[in-house]
Formats: structure tokens, C-alpha cells, sequence
DNA sequence: AATGAATGAGACTTCATTCAT
DNA sequence: TATGAATGAAGTCTCATTCAT
């Protein structure tokens, strides 16, 4: 029974049992992004995948395994999709530039993804019994981010600053802009990165 | 009997009766802030201000309508605290200068009442029957950082940018850091203070 | 708020409440007695009392308390039918007479009392979490025999034994009356009465 | 498909059959003795079995039958182990003896057929439907306990005494040991069972 | 002969709301 | 004004059962 087994041991599912885990998630992100995670009941979610609400029970072990599996899915999905192009930039400023504007772009194409995630972190409360994932990936990212600022520090393209702070500004920077979809449905997200991009260079380069 | 009449219309209440909103405000305000909005329920709040549930509803048409009188109460006291120090610059600069860090001066003194806001804000979903002013107030605020930065352009303070972008991630980066204060109970507000100004200096003023 | 407060602290609540709380609790017995544990819902106990579902929610803190009072409430009716008759006898031997007697009498009187409690006390499983003071009851039923058994060795009219067999011996004798007045209605309490008597006398008394 | 079968008609079964039925009813004897009846789901049993669910009812009608043949087994194994011990005595004491004594023999040697017995017995429900073995099974085994004691008092070895009420003392005093053992795990039954025979010795001689 | 998958009823609980006092 | 009491809907979860493969 799956409900037994370890969850996030994904490997020895059967194809149809991962195809359903996988039609569940995706229809629970996009009741998540639509309705709100608090009204995003067991019941809309499997109404949308034209399932019983049982069969939800029966493939995870419980909506926390659910919400869970929602944020691994966006992360997967995002990092995949951002990293190679975060990677692939030989300078500091460079990598600054790719990470904003990947990570808009992926907005533009994952909308529901990250609307869902969004709603799932600011819902989020520390012990609540269930520790998400979602605990770990603001902090995560921003750590990231840091990295990217000390290796422009160190290489002098980037000022003086703290970059705790300057992380968790680009990094607010950038979730705040969902909510602004929604709300405006005709956002021109083109017009946002480069704004943005250059916001955040200017605020950090180092003039000299 | 107070449920029928118009909601918001302040003027003849009786004293005590005002005084009983106010004292049920404040409650829901600590409430939310500590316990999220999701599980602040009637009952919660009820209890801490040591009176029954029926209460609320009889000074409060229902829920909706409390937090509603929570937001308006938040963003009164907001700008009360706010407004003058902004009002007494005379540069755009200092005007931006003085709206940062007094959103941040705010957020140490009214902790709670900030965490409530953000709280109602992130749960709030458009369409869900009552309009409350949350759904305005992101704009407002927007629009009113907006003018300082047209003011900024216009006197030649301010280099060539979206205002809209350069607002609301200005916004961002202040709404961002009470979840972090949260999170880490020594996080040093004159440090994220002093960070943010620069920031946003260097990435609005005109360096030619 | 009922829930809220310390459970089993009886004494500062309205009268109107004991009431209800009482009556939950009679119809509680009722159905565990007729429909036997695992069958009776909340949803059943609260038809029987003709009232809501959520009434009993309001009054319990769950269905654990509900159970528990319910344990009290037999174990407090029982303790007051039989113990002033096991008090008044003066010898070890006539004390083990009225024990069983009023045991049996107390079963005629309390039918339902009796059964639900032994209902209770066959679904309770050691550490399910709510430790109902069932878990307690037969112990310390047991002790209390087994003290009457050893004032007759000491006073010579009981001759050698294991108090504690002889003890869970008699105990399970009379628990084990309850079911077969469920399965046979017209059963002589009288004639059973006489026999256990005669029985555990012979059994236990000092034969030299 | 088997489940059209008349239930309990084991001849025609093919060997395999017969031995995937004698697995699920081992793995319920034991999963009921373990964790009650109450939580012995379908689901608990085939997972013990390393079976899934499905099987379960292939070969079984319902949980009702499974239950049913959990009885059949427990009763004929208590049988064939009992059985041969009392009619090998010659006299009605010796028998009564061999009876009180063989059972807590069986209690030793099936442990978990015992547990699952008593558990289901004191979860079983008259007119529930189906009417299992259960029903019989206490009724049947007092009867015989009735026919030993009737065989004394013919022989003179026994006093005069209600048989009736004499056969279900000593079946309740013997089946309330389970649970002591359960709660006591080193109890010791070579003193139980000196202790009980010489209990109802003493409770059935004819002591002219 | 077996399995994985799906179902739907029913359980307990929470909560905003209403109402008589 | 204020309160305790009651309601009913909605939510999550469990489980015996059924069915196509």
C-alpha cells in the first residue's frame, strides 16, 4: 500500500501509480494558484482531476504528503529549468542578471507553479507538525543567492554590502511580482526584468 | 441593532460600544499576529479578550467586517506613525530615504500590527464576496511611492525608470522582512535599514 | 469556552450545562449499551438525545472526554450504590458476600451503566493515546477485593490463596453476568446471586 | 468465483486454495491479537501477509467470513489440543481439573489464538448481520462444561449447585486471564492454574 | 489467481453564525 | 449589551468493497 511506504521513495512506483501522483499534484497546483491554498480543499482538488476524493487518500498519505509533493514538484521544475542559465554566466553580474530574468521568465511559463508555491509558503507556519519542505526553500534560495553576491564582492564587480540583506531584497523583489500577475492580468513581464535587472545592478556594482 | 446598519460608519456609535470594537481590534490583531490568520478564529480571539464569542458578532456583522476594521485600524495607525516623517523631507530623495526606513521603524514598534496585515494581505483572495480595503491597500501604498519617485524624476533627482517596477519592489523588500524578523528574533533593523536605504538610493538616483 | 477548560473540573459550570453534559452522558450509556462501542457515533448518541452533532462537540473537548465521563459517571453510581453495603459488614467473609451481592444488584439496578462500561472496557486499548480512567477502573477494583481478601486470611476465616488470582477470579465471575443477560433476558439474578455466594465461599473460606 | 460459494464449504477447494486461506487466517489471528480488533483493517491483514487487500477478498465473502474462519480455526485448535486432556480422566473432578488446566495450557502454547478470540467475542454483536460461530462458541463450551459438572454431581463427587452458573464462573474465570497477561507479561500461570483448580475443587466437592 | 486502483459511506472535528435569554 | 447554547456545513481521514486487467 502506498500510504506505508516512505514518501518521496519515488523509484519502485509502479507507471500508472506515478502518472496519477503526478496527475494529482499538477491539478492540486493549479487549484492552489486559482482558488488559494486555504480553499483548496481535497474535494475541488479531485473534483478538477475527475477523481474521487478516496483516491487522493489512497496515493498519498495525507494532504500534508500532497502539499508536500507540490513544492517538490515546483522546485524540481524550477531549478531545472533556472540553473543551466545561472550556470552558464562567466561573471558575477552576469549570473545577477540571469537570475532575475530566469526567474521571470519561468514565471511567464510556469504561472500556476509558482503562484501555487507562493501560496503554500506564505501559508506556511513553522510547527505545524509537518515540516515541508517549504520551510527550507526561502532560506535555500536565498543562500544561493548569496553566493552569487560574495563571488561579485570578491571579484570587485560588486560593492560593499550585506548580502544577507541585498538577497532577501532581490529575492522579495521578484516574489512580490506574482500577486501583480494575478491582479493584472496584462503585466508586461519583459518591461519587469529589465527594470528589474537593472534596479539590482546598479544597486549592486561597484562604482568606482 | 448594530448588524443592520452600515458597516464602517463610525460616527454614532456609543462610547463603550467603541470602545468594545476597539478592544476586539486589538485582540484579533495580537491573535493573528501570533497565531497566523488561518487558525485565528472567533473563538481565539474571543478568548483573549476574555469575553464570548457572541460578542464579536453582535459588534461585527461577521468576520469580514472584523477584518476589515483590523486593516483599517493597521493602515490609520500606519500612516499616523508614517506619513509626517515622509511629509517633512524636502527632496524625493529624502522623502524615499525617510518612506524605507519608516516603514522599517514602524515594524519594530508595531510588530504585531504589521504581521496581521501581511497575514489578511497573503490570505486574501480577490472576489471572495467581501471586498475588504486589503485588497486596496497595496495599491494605495504603491501609488503613493509612485509619487515621490515622479517627484524624484521631475526635479531631476531620480534617473529614467518604471516607477510602477521600482515601487512595488520597493514595497516588496519592505514587506518582505517581517516573515524574516519572525523567523530570526535578532535580526538588527538599523543594519536592514541602513542596507535598504543605500539600495534603493543607488538604484533610483541619477548618476550622471 | 467548555473546551477549553480543564477537563473533569466540574464545579464552576452553569447548571443548564451540567444538565446537558448529564444528558449526553445518560445517552451516551444508553447507545454503547444497546448498539455496543465501536457502533456508537456521535452522530447516533446525539439523535438519541435529539439534538445536533455539534451540540456534543461543544460540550466535550472530543469524543475521548465524552467516554471518560461517561467511565466516571458509572464508576461514581457504582461506587455509591455498593460501597456503603460492603462498609457496613464486619467480617471479611460477610464483606465478600455483600461485594458479590451488591455487584449483581448494582447490575439489575444499572443495566445499561454495566454494560457500557464493560463495553468501554473491552474496546480500551493501552496506549491508544487517551488514558480514560478505564485503564485504572479493574486494577484498582481488583486491589480493593483483594484488601478484603487478606482481612480474612489475617482474621483466619479465609484459608491460603493468592489474593490476586482469587481476586481477578471473582472479579471476572461477575463481569462475565453482563452478556449473558444481553443474550438471555429473563435470566434470575437471585438464583445467580445465591450461587456466586455459596460459590466463592466455599472457595475461599478456612476449612479446618 | 469462490466468493458465490456457499461459505464454509471447504471440500471442494483446491489445494492452494485451502492454503492462502490458512495464510490470511494466521495473519488475522495474529494482526487482531497485536492490535485489537478494532484496528485489524483488511488493509493491516494483507499487509502482514504480503498480500494486497484484493486477495483478501477473493477468497473470503467479506471481513465477515474472514472473521468467521479466524473462529473455526481458533475453536478447532483449542479442541484438538483440549479435548484429548479431559476425556482422558475417569473422574469428573479429574476432568474438571484437566479442563481448567489444558485451557491455560492453550492460553500458553496460542497465545495469539486466544487474544484473538477473546477480541472478537467482546466485539461481536448479536444480529449484526452475520451470525459467526462466535455466537455458539460460548454457549457450546458451557454446555460441556455443564455436562463434566452434571457427570460429578451424578457421581456424587459434587455438591448440589446450579451448573449453569457454576460452568460460566469458571469459563469467566478463565477467560478473563488473557488480558492479565497482556497487561502482566510475566505473570505466572503454573500458579494460576494450581490456584483456580484448587479454587473450583474446592467450589464443586461434595464435602460430606 | 492475483493485483492495483478506485469508490463512497461514515467518522470525528472545527468553525462562523444565529438565537433566546 | 452580553452570553451561553446550538446549528450545520465543510474538511480530512479510514475502510470495506468492487472492478478491470
Amino acid at each position: 500500500m502506498r500510504k506505508e511506504e516512505t514518501p518521496g521513495d519515488v523509484r519502485d512506483l509502479s507507471f500508472i501509480e506515478k502518472a496519477r501522483r503526478a496527475q494529482i499534484v499538477a491539478c492540486a497546483i493549479d487549484t492552489i494558484a486559482e482558488v488559494g491554498y486555504a480553499q483548496a480543499s481535497l474535494a475541488k482538488i479531485a473534483r478538477r482531476a475527475g477523481i474521487s476524493k478516496g483516491v487522493i487518500s489512497y496515493h498519498f498519505a495525507g494532504k500534508d504528503e500532497l502539499i508536500q509533493q507540490v513544492v517538490v514538484e515546483v522546485l524540481n521544475t524550477g531549478v531545472a529549468f533556472m540553473l543551466p542559465k545561472i550556470k552558464a554566466e562567466t561573471t558575477a553580474a552576469g549570473a545577477l542578471r540571469a537570475y532575475i530574468a530566469s526567474n521571470l521568465a519561468f514565471m511567464r511559463e510556469y504561472r500556476n507553479h509558482i503562484l501555487a508555491l507562493l501560496e503554500i509558503w506564505s501559508h506556511y507556519r513553522p510547527g505545524s507538525g509537518s515540516d515541508h519542505d517549504v520551510s527550507n526553500w526561502f532560506e535555500t534560495t536565498v543562500r544561493g543567492l548569496e553566493e552569487i553576491l560574495r563571488w561579485g564582492q570578491e571579484s570587485g564587480e560588486f560593492r560593499a554590502f550585506s548580502t544577507r540583506v541585498m538577497a532577501i531584497a532581490i529575492r522579495n523583489a521578484i516574489d512580490g511580482i506574482p500577486p501583480q500577475m494575478a491582479a493584472c492580468a496584462d503585466l508586461d513581464l519583459d518591461v519587469y526584468t529589465r527594470e528589474l535587472v537593472t534596479l539590482f545592478d546598479l544597486a549592486t556594482r561597484n562604482q568606482s
